[in-house]
DNA sequence: TGGGTATTTTGTCTTGGGCAAATATGCGAT
DNA sequence: ATCGCATATTTGCCCAAGACAAAATACCCA
């Protein structure tokens, strides 16, 4: 890129980092960079470079990284620090895994489509879930917080992946089923994948799934619930979600929450909890969900009908 | 609604108004509104009364009022403001509008879904997103804004609206079209039933839409941009985007981009900005999006086989 | 090893002032 | 009236340095 003397204002830093604008003046102060250029105005401009280190800095921290460690690396460290992260991955066919991830990688989105599409015909929704999509996902995670992948091809892919799972659920048309089931996550979890996979499971398995999308207050996921007069409440955690609000949002709902309506919750988010929460059922696997379908069904056998 | 007494604090009076913390700040400096009550800390809490009448007064700045005349008014001044320019969408009957509001209203969506198949079979998918979709978004935006309708009966809303258009770009395989067309928002910006709507119409108008889905950084922008060899990319922006990151943001990209590489920005944020901005085509309403694609059609005709 | 307490670390909020770009206003000329 | 231009006002963003609480870590003891 020709670029190299381009400089972005404090406001443009902001959008690209993800950093506020005073997280950017106070990491200035406190720990001495970033150190941007100054306009004739006295305004910060922060050259590219350093706003590629910023956001290198910001993924780092995503992985858990403190910042106070972080700022005081020279690039070279930082890079050392980027690279490693030995970890092990699933047990499913890895190769047709790796063969996707190629495809992820080169971000060739007219391919994926089709062998998707395939795939899930060939096992049925439900496998399809559990051995393909949900640990496919896992792995681009892995590889965008690894800096393998960019937001770009994380974007395709999650794309194609809901456009499919869209598709399959058309023409579905639901009139009854018994465990009406709300489905959303709390704000500020903006991830929508594990909700439409949760979505397309419940309909094949005769559930009636009332999907909200991500993002709704806890008051009105009370006020959802007894309009739409559901049965459960069936939240989505991704791993990005901060634990501790995890917790203290479903505690809240909880206490909110008529007694006769139970919760769910599941995503990668909620294998990290240590403690269960009281009257709160956790869904770590897919598996876990037709166990709890199972578990509903068998304890409002008497009540209904 | 129960929510009489709860208050927001200014981080999240930025994010639902789109008006910025200093903006806030500096209004209630010089004009006295909003004051909003402390917490303990001495920070700001606004009530969610104050918060409505900023979403208001928002809207109005963005078909052209002065803050410094409307933050003098009283509410029934603002309202008499706010009403007149109600019947802006002639085509849809309003009866017709008013009647699927009522079902917004009264969180109704098992009898949605048909009406709105049938009205985008009736239509046309052209007409449909003209006159019923983009009036009805916006109606659902105001009625949200007002206290008339709560985050669950939005959220419902779209989720349906989305479904729809999900459905019906369905089995629509792609191969060629002459426009290829990156279509994402900026960072911060959620939307994505404005993304949607243009891709249908993109699709039924036999250019290539590749969707990128909402919240891109610019500089991945421009990696997919060179990628996917588009010729164009098309942002959409929310009325609730601040208007400065809108322009900032636009000029960015306009500098990062190729220069072969047009730049389309539509949505009803951008109907607030008053100057255009070099390099950049605006397409404040739907109609414009068929001139650019005729428009650009026209220039590249030479150029092209 | 687990659990509770002290001690950093860290991000967000506060105030009040300054400045330039956008917009309105006034005035003279056509 | 209406246009053109110069002056005045409005308006939003940025800056600085300080304060504080929530989160994360370190520490200690059972």
């Amino acid at each position: 890129m020709d670029s190299d003397h381009a400089a972005l204002p404090i406001a443009s830093v902001e959008r690209e980092t993800g950093l506020s604008k005073d997280t950017l003046r106070v990491w200035e102060r406190r720990y001495g960079f970033p150190v941007p250029a100054r306009d004739a105005k006295g305004e910060r401009l922060y050259p590219i470079g350093q706003v590629r280190r910023l956001v290198q800095i910001k993924r780092l921290m995503d992985r858990g990284h403190r910042p106070g460690k972080l700022l005081m690396l020279d690039e070279a460290a930082l890079d050392a620090l980027d690279a490693p992260l030995s970890f092990v991955h699933p047990e499913t066919s890895t190769q047709q895994l790796d063969a996707w991830m190629r495809l992820v990688e080169t971000h060739d989105h007219e391919a994926m489509q089709p062998l998707f599409h395939r795939d899930l015909i060939r096992r049925g929704m439900s496998r399809f879930v559990q051995d393909t999509a949900a640990p496919l996902i896992h792995r681009v995670g892995e590889a965008w917080a690894r800096n393998q992948i960019g937001v770009f091809e994380e974007h395709l892919f999650s794309q194609h992946l809901e456009k499919l799972f869209r598709e399959a659920l058309t023409g579905v048309a639901l009139t009854e089923g018994k465990p009406r089931i709300l489905l959303t996550t709390l704000s500020g979890e903006e991830h929508t994948l594990g909700l439409l996979m949760v979505e397309a499971l419940l309909t094949v398995e005769d559930a009636y799934p009332v999907m909200l999308g991500p993002q709704t207050p806890i008051s009105e996921i009370v006020r959802a619930a007894q309009a739409k007069q559901v049965d459960v409440v069936c939240l989505s955690f991704s791993t990005s979600y901060p634990t501790n609000q995890t917790i203290q949002g479903l505690t809240d709902l909880r206490q909110a929450l008529s007694a006769n309506v139970a919760i769910w919750a599941g995503g990668f988010g909620v294998k990290a909890l240590r403690k269960p929460i009281e009257g709160v059922l956790m869904i770590p696997e897919f598996a876990d969900l037709f166990a709890a379908l199972v578990g509903w069904r068998h304890q409002n056998q008497a009540n209904s009908a």
